[in-house]
RNA sequence: GCGCUCGUAGCUCAGCUGGAUAGAGCAUCGGCCUUCUAAGCCGAGGGUCGUAGGUUCGAGUCCUACCGAGCGCGCCA
C-alpha cells in the first residue's frame, strides 16, 4: 500500500524535473512517506513538498500544489490532498485494505520475511558470560536480545552465525579451578578457612563432589602443606589477591599439569554444559562456542601483524599497542612484564579471527560495562587493516534488580545472585523471554523480582497470547459446527463485509506488519515487534468485544473468519521471533 | 576530572531515524459476562518531554552548556 504512494510521488517529482520546474540535483531525493497518525489526515501522508522547498523556490504548499498536479492517476489511490504546512495526504481505495488478508494467508510463517540483508553473512556474539558459575538474570537480557536479534536478522535475508565465546583461559578459571580444589579437600575431611576471594557458590561443592566420586582421594593433600607459607587472606589482614594468587600456584604445583588440568576441566566443562543446558531450555541455541584457549596459538600472530605495522612497542618491560593512534584514550598492554598476554591480546586474535572468518558484519552484545572497551578493539581492528566500520557492539544495561524496596545485590563470587534458571522456574520462559527484550538495550531497567514473579497475571505477553488463543478456541467452534475453515474468497468481497472501522484498522496493522520488521532489523531493536503484538492483539481484543465474528450470514462470517486467521498468523509469526510460544488454549 | 549510556504521566516504558493535538501498560476512579474464552472490553483523571540556549517551515527526536542517574577510566577478566 505504502509503495503505491511512494511510486506516485516518484513519478510525479521525475516528471516536474523533465519538465524543468525542479532542479536535477533533487532526483536522488529518498522519498518519506508514513502511515498516518489521524486518519482525518488520510491513511498516508508525504513530506516530500516541504523537503523541497528550498530547492524549489516556492512556498511548501505551491510545490505540493504542482507534485499533486503531475500525479498520474492510480487505481489504489481514491484521493489526494494538501494539508497544513503543505502535507501530502493519500486516501487509499477501500479495497486496497484489505488484499493483506489472503497474502498474510498465502505466505503463512513466511509473512514478513524480506531480502533486507540480501544474504549478508552476520556474527552475532552474544552472552560469552565467563564459566565461572551459573548464567544469572544479568546474562538474561542479553541472551533473551541477542537470540531475538538472531531470529530477526535471520528472517530479514541474512546469513546468521551464532557465537558463544568462551573465556575459558585466564585468572578467574584459575581461581575457580582452585575452589573446586579446596571445596574437594573439604569433603575428604580438612578443615580450613575457606579463600574470601574463592568461588563459594554451592555449585561449586557440587563440581567437588563429583570429582570426590570419580576420583576418590587422588588429589588429597593435608590443608597444612597446601596453606604452608601462603601470604594472609584479607579477613586475616592480608591481602586477598595474593593469597588467592598464592593458593592457584600452589594448586597448580601439587596437583602437577595433569592434575591440574583434570580438576581444571572439571570445573569448565560443569558449568559450560549448565549453562548449554540452561539457554537451550531458554530456546537459545548456538552454531559455536568459541573457545578463548584455542586461541593461544594465534595470539602471537595476530600481535606480529600489529607489529609490522608499526603499533606495537616495549616500555616498562611490557609491549603496549598504541590504540591513541585510532583514538582510544591512552595505550593498552598486549604482553605483561611477566610475558603473559594480557585479555586484551586474546580479544585482539578473536576479533581478527573473526574478520578472517569472511563475515560481512560482526555484532557484538556486552555488557553496559564493557564499554570502554569498543575504542581500543576498534583500534585494532584499524590498526591489522581490517574495517572496523563492520563491527557494531550492542550494550545492553544491566537489570538493576530489586526485591520489593530492597536493592538485590549481585556478585557471582559471592554466591548470593539470581539464577536465570530461578527467573525462568518462577515467571515462564515466556514471560522472561518477552519481559527482557520489550525495552530498548539502552535504557536502563528495573526489575523488581517480587513484582516480576507474582506478575503473571499482569504481564503483557499473556495478553498477547490470550489473543491468540482466543482465535483458536473460535476457530475450533467452527471447524465443530461446519466441519472445516472457509477457503480464501475475492478480495472485493472482504471490501464489501468488513465495513466495521476496526477491520480497516487491523488490515492496516497487518500490512504494517513486514515493515515494522524491516526496521526493528535494519536498527537491530526486537523490542518494536513486542510493541507492535501488544498492539495488535489490543485492536483485536477491542473488535472482538464489538462484533461476533461467528455470525449466522455466511458470507460476512467468512470474511470475518479469514480476518481472524490472519490476524492469528500474524501473532504467531511475531511471537515466534522473539522465541515466546503462542498457545492454542489458555 | 575525562569518557560512555541515559533522563518522557504517580510507577514501568514506547515514540516508526525531524512532522500535524506527545502515546501504551500498571496503579486510581466509574461502567460491561443468559451471546464466539472477563487472562477481555468501554470511559475518566493524570505531562513546563531534566534545565537553558541554538539549528529551520517544524525539535521529545539534531547541536552546545549545565543539572541528575548508572557504568567505565588496571601489566584484572
Amino acid at each position: 500500500m505504502k509503495q503505491s504512494v511512494e511510486e506516485r510521488l516518484r513519478q510525479a517529482l521525475d516528471d516536474l524535473i523533465s519538465a524543468g520546474k525542479l532542479p536535477e540535483s533533487v532526483a536522488s531525493l529518498t522519498i518519506q512517506v508514513e502511515e498516518t497518525r489521524d486518519k482525518q489526515h488520510g491513511d498516508f501522508a508525504s513530506n516530500l513538498a516541504m523537503i523541497l522547498t528550498k530547492q524549489a523556490g516556492m512556498p511548501p504548499r505551491q510545490v505540493a500544489q504542482a507534485l499533486t498536479e503531475a500525479m498520474k492517476p492510480d487505481p489504489a489511490i481514491e484521493k489526494v490532498e494538501i494539508a497544513g504546512p503543505g502535507f501530502i495526504n493519500f486516501f487509499l481505495s477501500n479495497a486496497r485494505f484489505f488484499e493483506v488478508i489472503e497474502e498474510v494467508m498465502q505466505k503463512g510463517t513466511h509473512y514478513g520475511e524480506s531480502n533486507l540483508g540480501q544474504g549478508q553473512r552476520v556474527q552475532v556474539e552474544f552472552v560469552s558470560a565467563n564459566p565461572t558459575g551459573p548464567l544469572h538474570v544479568g546474562h538474561g537480557r542479553g541472551a533473551a536480545y541477542g537470540d531475538s536479534l538472531s531470529r530477526l536478522l535471520k528472517l530479514t535475508g541474512h546469513d546468521v552465525h551464532k557465537e558463544y565465546y568462551v573465556n575459558d583461559a585466564g585468572r578467574q578459571m584459575n581461581i575457580l579451578a582452585a575452589s573446586v580444589w579446596l571445596r574437594y579437600l573439604e569433603l575428604s575431611g580438612e578443615s580450613f578457612t575457606f579463600p574470601s576471594n574463592g568461588y563459594k557458590g554451592t555449585y561449586v561443592n557440587e563440581i567437588s563432589e563429583a570429582l570426590k566420586q570419580r576420583v576418590n582421594r587422588k588429589y588429597f593433600v593435608t590443608a597444612s602443606d597446601v596453606f604452608r607459607d601462603i601470604p594472609a587472606d584479607e579477613p586475616a589482614g592480608g591481602d586477598k589477591e595474593a593469597h588467592i594468587d598464592a593458593l592457584v600456584n600452589r594448586c597448580r604445583s601439587l596437583l602437577g599439569p595433569e592434575g591440574y588440568l583434570d580438576v581444571f576441566d572439571a570445573g569448565l566443562n560443569s558449568i559450560l554444559d549448565d549453562i548449554r543446558d540452561d539457554l537451550e531450555s531458554f530456546g537459545i541455541t548456538y552454531h559455536e562456542w568459541f573457545s578463548e584457549k584455542s586461541l593461544a596459538p594465534r595470539i602471537q600472530s595476530a600481535l606480529t601483524v600489529l607489529k609490522d605495522n608499526g603499533h606495537l612497542y616495549e616500555q616498562d618491560g611490557a609491549t603496549w599497542f598504541r590504540s591513541t593512534t585510532f583514538g582510544d584514550d591512552k595505550d593498552r598492554v598486549v604482553i605483561r612484564e611477566n610475558g603473559e598476554f594480557t585479555y586484551f591480546a586474546s580479544d585482539i586474535a578473536y576479533h581478527h579471527d573473526k574478520f578472517q572468518r569472511g563475515f560481512d558484519r560482526v555484532i557484538n552484545i556486552w555488557g553496559a560495562d564493557h564499554h570502554g572497551y569498543i575504542p581500543r578493539v576498534k583500534a585494532a581492528l584499524t590498526a591489522l587493516n581490517l574495517d572496523a566500520a563492520k563491527l557494531d557492539v550492542k550494550l545492553v544495561q544491566f537489570a538493576i534488580l530489586y526485591r520489593g524496596e530492597t536493592r538485590v545485590q549481585m556478585s557471582t563470587r559471592s554466591g548470593s545472585f539470581v539464577t536465570l534458571r530461578e527467573l525462568r522456574d518462577e515467571v515462564g520462559n515466556d514471560a522472561a523471554r518477552f519481559f527482557y527484550v520489550t525495552r530498548k538495550t539502552e535504557q536502563h531497567m528495573d526489575f523488581d523480582l517480587d513484582l516480576a514473579k507474582s506478575e503473571s497475571k499482569d504481564n503483557p505477553v499473556y495478553y498477547i497470547q490470550y489473543a491468540h488463543a482466543r482465535i483458536c478456541s473460535m476457530l475450533r467452534k467452527l471447524q465443530e459446527s461446519e466441519g472445516r475453515l472457509p477457503d480464501a474468497v475475492d478480495p472485493a468481497s472482504y471490501a464489501r463485509q468488513l465495513t466495521d472501522e476496526a477491520e480497516k484498522t487491523i488490515c492496516a496493522m497487518l500490512a504494517r506488519y513486514p515493515e515494522v520488521i524491516n526496521t526493528a532489523a535494519g536498527n537491530l531493536e526486537p523490542h518494536q515487534i513486542t510493541h507492535y503484538l501488544k498492539e495488535l492483539a489490543g485492536i483485536f481484543h477491542s473488535y472482538y468485544n464489538s462484533q461476533k465474528v461467528l455470525v449466522e450470514d455466511a458470507s460476512l462470517r467468512t470474511a470475518r473468519v479469514r480476518l481472524s486467521l490472519a490476524t492469528r498468523q500474524v501473532l504467531a509469526n511475531g511471537l515466534n521471533l522473539i522465541g515466546v510460544t503462542a498457545p492454542d488454549v489458555m
